[in-house]
Parts: C-alpha cells; sequence; structure tokens
DNA sequence: TATTTTCTTAGAATTATTCTAATTATTACT
DNA sequence: AGTAATAATTAGAATAATTCTAAGAAAATA
C-alpha cells in the first residue's frame, strides 16, 4: 500500500527530529501498521510486511517498529507474557483484552481521568507514559 | 522464615477455594513473597526461595507463582519486555517503574479513579484486573 | 495400607527478542 | 556525478524467559 502524503510527511519529520533515515523498510512497516488498525504482534507484521516487501526481513521488522516507537509514530502495547503489540492509535486511550477472543480494543479516556491518574504520583515524580491495560470479558463473550 | 499464623490460614484457604493443595514449596515461595515487599522476578524469587530450599527447582518457583496468583494471593506486574514480577500487594494500586534507576514503586489510587476507569468501558464489557503502569523517573532521579 | 490424584523435579523445548557480521542503501563531500 | 562515510538491512546465531515433558514423590481418598 501507498502511504498518504500527510502520513509520509509525519513519518519523515518524525524520523528527521530523531537524527534516522526514512527508508522503504520503514515507510512499509509504518503503512501496514496504519493500514488494518489493529494491533498485530512483531509477526503479523511481518507476514503483512512480506507480501508486498518478499525480502524484508523479521529482524529489520523488529527495527523498524523500535524506530518508530521511539519516533512516536505507533506505540507498544504489552499484555502479561504476551508478545509485543504495535498500535498505530496515538490519542489517550487505553486497551482492554478479552481473555476469551483474545480481541484487543481500544478504549477512549477522558483527558480528566488522565489528569488524576498522573496527580497520583508522588513529588518530584514524573511519568513519560501511563499505561492501562483492562483484562477481562468484551462484549461479545458475554453470556 | 515462617509464615504467620494469618498468612498460612490465607494460603490455606485460597488454595482450598480454588481446589489446590497446600505444599511446602507453595508456603515457602509466599512466604519468600511477604519477606521482602518488592516486586522480584521469577528467577529472583527462585535464588532466595533456593537459599532456605535448596533442593527446589526453578520450574516449582513458576509453578508455585502461577498457582498463588490464580488464588489471588499475589499480583503480576508487567513493564514492557521484562520478566514479569510479582507483587504481594493486593491492595488497588498502580505501578510505577523508574526507567532510570529501574525501582518499581507501588501507586496508591483513589476508588474514585478506578470507578472512574471502569465506568469507561463500553456496555456489555467486563474488566477482571485493570493494570495501570507508569513509565518515567523518580524522585530519587531527578535533576 | 493401597490407590488415585496432584505436585515437584531436571532438563529439554519453545518463543519472543536481540545480537553479530557481512552486505547494501543513503547521505555528505568533493 | 563519483566517492567516502555513515547508517540500515539481512540471515542466522544467540539469548532469556517461560513452558513442556516424563518420571518420581507427596498428599488425599478409599
Amino acid at each position: 500500500m501507498q502511504l498518504t502524503t500527510e502520513y509520509k510527511e509525519r513519518l519523515d519529520h518524525a524520523l528527521e527530529r530523531s537524527g534516522q533515515r526514512s527508508t522503504k523498510q520503514r515507510e512499509h512497516v509504518f503503512s501496514v501498521i496504519l493500514e488494518k488498525r489493529d494491533h498485530p504482534t512483531a509477526d503479523e507484521v511481518y507476514a503483512r510486511a512480506k507480501s508486498e516487501m518478499p525480502t524484508i526481513s523479521l529482524a529489520t521488522v523488529y527495527n523498524c517498529l523500535e524506530t518508530l516507537s521511539e519516533s512516536g509514530l505507533i506505540r507498544q502495547v504489552n499484555f502479561d507474557r504476551e508478545p509485543t503489540r504495535y498500535c498505530p492509535n496515538l490519542t489517550q486511550h487505553a486497551h482492554f483484552y478479552c481473555r476469551e477472543s483474545g480481541e484487543i480494543v481500544d478504549i477512549e479516556l477522558s483527558d480528566s481521568v488522565i489528569d488524576q491518574l498522573k496527580s497520583a504520583l508522588p513529588e518530584g515524580y514524573s511519568a513519560q507514559h501511563v499505561e492501562i491495560a483492562y483484562n477481562g470479558k468484551c462484549g461479545d463473550c458475554h453470556d
């Protein structure tokens, strides 16, 4: 797939800001993540990326995902002992993991909750990230 | 170390409730977790457990930690691509991970914030756990 | 006490991720 | 444009955390 001009610019600027080069692979991995807005693992990204770029390697996919995360273009999402997942949604949100279906759903959060969470920190502490992970049963999996 | 009567009873009841046996190893692993109230990895628990029970195996430590977690006696704590840690604090709290010192600190949260988080879920969703992980710099590591 | 069930153990296996060293692509410099 | 310097990609090996396996030990049940 092609990156829209908007995302292409966003990618280039973000990479430039962090002193890194824009490459075909980084661009392609970014487009793969944006295309299907779910929460794929590195392996899944690799599989999707390979179908259009057969020579890309798993190591490169890991490198690209790392670079994109560092540049703030995507987020990493972690659940108990599961492989890391990657998320293109940069808005302030939490993740819900359904233990029945394995589905991961974004949960939007109000600014107020986030502010309260940040203000729960002791004096002198500062947080870059707050990761919020729900674990339970989603609507489809309920009795 | 010896488990106090209170904790011994709590352990036995919790195991019974989930149809599991009370064994020397489970008791010992529980006591090790309670003794030093930090957030050890399975390896660290193994090291501590071995000093008093030299024959215990790493697999058993993993099994015991799993059993204790399932029984609700301890909690698992996860941070990005780090080994799972175990926490004896059962009160509603979040975890702060300092990326400088690696220190993990419990952050107490008000019921109100927790309630707001739970009510952010869509209709039909229900959460067993909400894990909240801060990532930043702690008081000691600040400029 | 005998029998069944559940735990523990040691070590092998698995899985996600990172590392290494060689090759290739991109940028910077003439 | 051509060359040197730098950074990224590649394949495969290495690592680290965790899980699995099969045999033996302990606990519960009959």
